[in-house]
DNA sequence: GACAGTCCTGTTTTT
DNA sequence: CAGGACTGTC
C-alpha cells in the first residue's frame, strides 16, 4: 500500500480515518468524500495490524458494497475474501447460511422476494377468506414487514396499542406457511439473525470478538432491526464507525429511523464526532440552492456544507408545456452536451416515480441516444427467468410450496386451480407441503385420474431434474431445466408471440449468468452453489447486467436510485406539485419533510449543470391533468436560478418569487407548441385563451375558451397563437 | 380446465 | 394506462 495514502485527506477526513478512541459518528454531508473515509479507514485500520477478518463493514445497497471492495481492491494487496462487506441483508443472509441449524432454519432454506411474499400472502388471504375490500394484502404485508423491521413476532406485534386481531392471524398464517416452506423474507433476514445471536451467547460472543471493528455507511437508513443487530455485534471492546447524513434520509417509509444517528451517543460510550462539511463535488450555486431548499426542514441536526469550487452556470428552469415538450427539451440539451465531446455516462435524467421514464425514453430513442435505465422492472423479476427459478428452488427443497403453487402449471399440464384447491386442502389437514400432499394423494389415488397422472408427470419431472445437480454445472443445470420443461415451446405459444423473442433472450441471458456465478463463487459442492446462486438473484435483482457499464449512456433513475452516485449534468424531472412533493407524501409534515430531503439529494447529484423541470400539464394514469410547480423551486434563492421558459401566463402566481429574475428565454411556442394560457384567435370564433391540451403527440387537440362563442375543442392547425 | 374478453380500479420510493 | 378480477365460451 503507497504508505502517503493519506497525504490526500482534509484535517476532518484525516482525524476521522486515523481516529483511535473507540466508537466514532461520522456526520458527512453531501459530496464531503464519504466513501473515501470509510475505504481510507478500512486501508488505515489493516495498516495498524487489523487483520481483514476483524472488520465487518455494513452498507445499505449493492451498489455501495461493490464500489468499497472495488476501492479497497484496488488500494490493497491482498485479498478480502475473508473480510466482512456487504449489505444488511447479504451479510445477514451469509450468517444464517453459516449456522442455518442454530436459526432453527433448514438447509435449504431460500429468500422470497417482494413478489413471492405477495402471492404467498394473497393465497394465505384467500385461505382465511378475508374479503380483500376490507383486507388488502398490501396492507397485511405492511403490517408484516414492519413488524418485523420493528423486531417484533406476531405474538409481540400486537402489544403497543390496539391492532386488528385479524392482521395477527394473517402474520402468523404466514410465518407458519413460511417456516413449512423454508422460505425467507427481506425483513426475516435480519430478524432471524438477531434473534440468533441474542438467543445465543456463545455464538454472539464469538462474532463480537471478531469484528473489533464494525463499519456502517449511510447510517441514517438504518431502521430498529438493523440498529439492534449491530448493537448486539457490538461490544465494549468493539470500535463502530457510523457515517451518514441526516438530511439524506429518505428511507423513512420502509422503517428507517435517522435518530438511530443521536441513539448511538447514549448506547455506547464516548462516542466522538466528526463533521465533514467540505463539498468537493458540486459548483457552489448548486450547493446554496440545495442549501437554501434544505433549512426548511424544521427537524435536523444542522451543518454547513461548503466548497471551494467556483459558482459555475445558474441553475435552469424549464416550464415545459406538458411531459413530451419536457422530454424533448431534456433530450435537446443532453445532444447539446454530446456535441461538446462530453460524456453521455456522465449525465443523467432524475424523476420521482418509475413512471416517468417511458416518456423520456421514447425521446432518446428517437434522437438516437443511447441510455440505461435502472431500477423498474430488474432482469432477475421477470416472469420467465422467476420461473426457471422456481423450478431450481423446487430441485433444492420440495417443500417450497411458493415454487410449487408458481409452476404447478406452467406449462399448461391439466392441473389448474380444482386440483389445487384439493391439494392445499390436504396440506392444511396434515400440516405438510404442498409437494409431500401431492406424493400422498398420488399414492393414494386422491385425485381424478386425469390430475393424478398429471402431477406425478411433474413430480417425477422434478425429481429427474434434482439427480442432475451433481453431474451438471450451473449454467448446464439451467440450460437442462429449459429443455426439460419445454419453456422455449410454452413462450413459443401464440399467446405469448409478441414478447416471445425477448423472453427466450431472457432465457439464455439467465444461463449466462448462471456460468458467470459459478466462476465467481468458489464453492465445489454444486448443491451449495446453486443455493448460493438462488440467494443471490434474490439479494440483487438484477444489477448484475452490468457488462457495458462502461458504455456511454445516459444514465435514467428515480431520485431514490441516485443517492451516493455523482454526474456532472443532472436534470431533475417532473418539480410539480404531487408529483414531487409526491401525492402519497404531502398528508404530514414529516412525509414533507422526506419530499424535501429527497430533492436535496437529488440536487446534490449534480457536479457542474443542474437543470430542473415541470410541465403545465401532464398525461397520468390515462388522463391528461393541469399541474402547478414544485414548491421546491420557490425555495431556491431566484439569484440562482436562470429561467429557460416563456413565462406562463396562466399562472403568474408560480413564479412570482423569482419574476424580477427570470430572463425572458426564447419564445417556445413557436411552431406546434402552444402553451396553457396562450391567447389565441381562430378565423371564425374569433379570440380566446387555451385552457386544456386533449389527447397526445401527433393528435392532440387544443381546447379554446373563447370570449364570444364559449369553450371548442379544435384541431392546432385552426388556431394562431398571439404573442402578447 | 383453459383461455379470451370485459370491466374496474388504483396509482411512490426498494433491500 | 395497465394489471387484476371476473365472466362466458369452447
Amino acid at each position: 500500500m503507497n504508505p502517503n495514502f493519506l497525504s490526500d485527506l482534509n484535517s476532518a477526513q484525516h482525524q476521522a480515518v486515523t481516529f483511535t478512541g473507540g466508537n466514532l459518528l461520522v456526520l458527512a454531508g453531501a459530496g464531503s468524500g464519504k466513501t473515501r473515509v470509510l475505504v481510507h479507514r478500512i486501508a488505515w485500520l489493516l495498516s495498524q495490524g487489523a487483520s481483514p477478518q476483524n472488520i465487518l463493514a455494513v452498507t445499505f445497497t449493492n451498489k455501495a458494497a461493490t464500489q468499497m471492495r472495488i476501492r479497497l481492491e484496488q488500494m490493497l494487496q491482498f485479498s478480502l475474501a475473508s473480510m466482512w462487506v456487504g449489505t444488511f441483508h447479504g451479510l445477514a443472509h451469509r450468517l444464517l447460511r453459516l449456522h442455518w441449524q442454530e436459526a432453527g432454519l433448514v438447509q435449504s432454506f431460500q429468500i422470497l422476494d417482494a413478489d413471492d411474499q405477495t402471492r404467498l400472502l394473497k393465497r394465505i388471504h384467500k385461505a382465511l377468506s378475508l374479503d380483500p375490500e376490507k383486507w388488502p394484502v398490501k396492507q397485511s404485508q405492511a403490517f408484516i414487514n414492519g413488524n418485523k423491521e420493528k423486531g417484533l413476532r406476531y405474538s409481540e406485534a400486537a402489544t403497543n396499542g390496539f391492532v386488528d386481531p385479524v392482521l395477527i392471524r394473517v402474520y402468523q398464517a404466514y410465518e407458519n406457511a413460511c417456516s413449512s416452506s423454508g422460505l425467507v423474507d427481506f425483513a426475516e433476514l435480519l430478524l432471524r439473525s438477531y434473534e440468533l445471536w441474542q438467543n445465543n451467547q456463545q455464538l454472539r460472543e464469538q462474532y463480537q470478538k471478531r469484528f473489533g471493528h464494525i463499519l456502517v455507511d449511510e447510517f441514517q437508513d438504518t431502521n430498529a432491526i438493523q440498529y439492534a443487530w449491530i448493537k448486539s455485534v457490538s461490544s465494549s471492546d468493539s470500535n463502530l464507525t457510523a457515517v451518514g447524513d441526516d438530511d439524506q434520509s429518505i428511507y423513512s417509509w420502509r422503517g428507517a429511523d435517522s435518530n438511530n444517528m443521536q441513539r448511538l451517543k447514549s448506547d455506547y460510550a464516548n462516542v466522538n464526532v466528526v463533521r465533514l462539511e467540505q463539498n468537493y463535488r458540486s459548483t457552489a450555486t448548486i450547493l446554496k440552492a440545495a442549501n437554501a431548499i434544505i433549512t426548511n426542514n424544521k427537524s435536523r441536526l444542522g451543518k454547513n456544507l461548503w466548497t471551494n469550487c467556483g459558482d459555475g452556470d445558474p441553475i435552469i428552469l424549464y416550464a415545459a408545456f406538458n411531459e413530451i415538450d419536457e422530454a424533448r427539451y431534456v433530450v435537446d440539451k443532453i445532444q447539446l452536451w454530446r456535441k461538446q465531446g462530453k460524456a453521455l455516462n456522465e449525465a443523467a435524467i432524475l424523476y420521482r416515480s418509475n413512471a416517468q421514464s417511458r416518456v423520456i425514453e421514447e425521446q432518446l430513442l428517437r434522437a438516437g441516444i443511447p441510455y440505461r435505465v435502472y431500477g423498474g422492472m430488474r432482469f432477475f423479476e421477470r416472469a420467465e427467468i422467476k420461473d426457471v427459478l422456481a423450478y431450481l428452488r423446487l430441485l433444492v427443497n420440495r417443500n417450497d410450496d411458493a415454487a410449487f403453487e408458481r409452476v404447478i402449471n406452467l406449462p399448461t399440464r391439466g392441473l389448474g386451480e380444482a386440483a389445487l384447491v384439493l391439494l392445499r386442502n390436504h396440506a392444511r389437514l396434515h400440516n405438510c407441503s404442498l409437494w409431500k400432499a401431492g406424493e400422498t394423494m398420488v399414492a393414494t389415488q386422491q385425485l381424478p385420474a386425469r390430475a393424478t397422472s398429471a402431477l406425478s408427470g411433474f413430480m417425477s419431472l422434478i425429481n429427474d431434474g434434482s439427480m442432475q445437480i451433481a453431474k451438471l454445472t450451473l449454467a448446464e443445470l439451467v440450460q437442462f431445466i429449459i429443455n426439460l420443461v419445454g419453456l422455449h415451446e410454452h413462450y413459443s405459444k401464440p399467446q405469448y408471440q409478441e414478447y416471445k423473442q425477448s423472453r427466450l433472450e431472457n432465457l439464455d441471458e439467465l444461463i449466462n449468468a448462471a456460468g458467470q456465478f459459478s466462476t465467481l463463487v468458489s464453492e465445489d459442492d454444486r448443491q451449495l452453489l446453486l443455493n448460493a446462486f438462488l440467494a443471490h438473484v434474490a439479494l440483487e435483482a438484477g444489477e448484475h447486467l452490468d457488462k457495458d457499464d462502461s458504455n456511454n449512456c445516459v444514465q435514467l433513475m428515480t431520485l431514490h436510485a441516485a443517492k451516493g452516485l455523482e454526474f456532472s449534468l443532472v436534470f431533475l424531472c417532473g418539480m410539480e406539485e404531487g408529483l414531487f412533493p409526491h401525492i402519497m407524501s404531502m398528508g404530514s409534515k414529516e412525509e414533507l419533510e422526506e419530499e424535501r430531503r429527497l430533492c436535496y439529494v437529488g440536487m446534490t447529484r449534480a457536479k457542474q449543470k443542474l437543470y430542473m423541470s415541470c410541465a403545465d400539464s401532464r398525461q397520468l394514469h390515462g388522463s391528461t391533468n393541469l399541474r402547478q410547480p414544485s414548491r421546491f423551486l420557490r425555495e431556491i434563492p431566484p439569484e440562482l436560478i436562470k429561467s429557460d421558459t416563456l413565462i406562463n401566463s396562466v399562472k403568474p402566481a408560480l413564479f412570482e418569487d423569482l419574476s424580477q429574475d427570470l430572463s425572458h428565454g426564447q419564445d417556445v411556442s413557436q411552431g406546434n407548441d402552444f402553451y396553457l394560457g396562450q391567447n389565441v384567435s381562430h378565423q371564425e370564433f374569433g379570440e380566446g385563451v387555451i385552457t386544456s391540451f386533449e389527447g397526445h403527440g401527433e393528435h392532440t387537440w387544443v381546447r379554446v375558451k373563447f370570449r364570444k362563442v364559449g369553450s371548442k375543442l379544435l384541431s392546432p392547425e385552426y388556431i394562431r397563437g398571439r404573442v402578447i
